[in-house]
DNA sequence: CCTTGACCTCAAGCCGACTTGAGATCGTAC
DNA sequence: GTACGATCTCAAGTCGGCTTGAGGTCAAGG
């Protein structure tokens, strides 16, 4: 991979959709490192698309940024433990949402004017 | 109902596992307001249980506290639409969640031993 | 009376994940 | 040779949702 294939900050950004300086804080804490440097200025291979997209994923299903350092560095193969925990993790938020689901369902249909007063919502779960 | 009747703030945190502080922060914008006030204490009557757990579920679901209020304020009947939106985009939350609990067990059997280089992990959806 | 413990108010601090702003530098294009 | 646009660093600000701390009040019990 040559020098000039190297992607520029900006060019990153635009093939993610995520904002410079993100990627910039992104790379302070450790989440993605520059393939190089060219006069002062951050340049990246093209998986680096990839990781960024994959650290957004992470995130929007509920991986703080921690937890995605820690699984992206990992290099013993030992994250599959971090996986299997999240996966639990996600089984249980799931299985939540879907409660709440059928619960804000029963809501709306309840008749009740005010969401205060409706026994569903405020009730035990 | 009696005044006698009427929780302090600390039964009602401990009715609801949530601290005394939060609740304080939850009448001061706006979410849940005490029943009466004496001694300038608050006290609530037994509702306010079932309304302080409603907000907790609502939250773990992703609601903000403002939309929240706006859904347990309403006295129009028209929390049904908030209701609506926050079912679409509740099912919308609960497709990505399934997609990313399928990518990741994809990841953990894969057979890569850094996620870093998995294609998987890293590459398009 | 006086202490104790729960409660009060108000202001400030904290955390994660960024964003914003100031001021410097780099490379290209005119 | 200089103006421009993208980039750089570093510090500080933002936002939501609380928590923490200081200093004061209230009602009950010894």
């Amino acid at each position: 991979m040559s020098t000039d294939e190297l992607m520029t900050i900006g060019a990153l950004a635009a093939a993610t959709e995520v904002a410079v300086s993100a990627i910039r804080y992104y790379d302070e804490v450790g989440l993605i490192t520059p393939d190089a440097r060219i006069g002062g200025k951050r340049r990246f291979a093209s998986p680096a698309i990839g990781r960024v997209n994959f650290v957004r994923r992470a995130q929007q299903v509920g991986f703080s940024l921690d937890e995605i350092r820690s699984v992206l560095a990992d290099d013993e193969g030992s994250w599959g433990d971090v996986v299997d925990g999240k996966l639990v993790a996600l089984g249980a938020q799931r299985d939540e949402l879907d409660t709440m689901i059928r619960l804000l369902e029963e809501i709306r249909s309840c008749g009740c004017e005010v969401v205060a007063e409706c026994p569903r919502a405020t009730g035990p779960c």
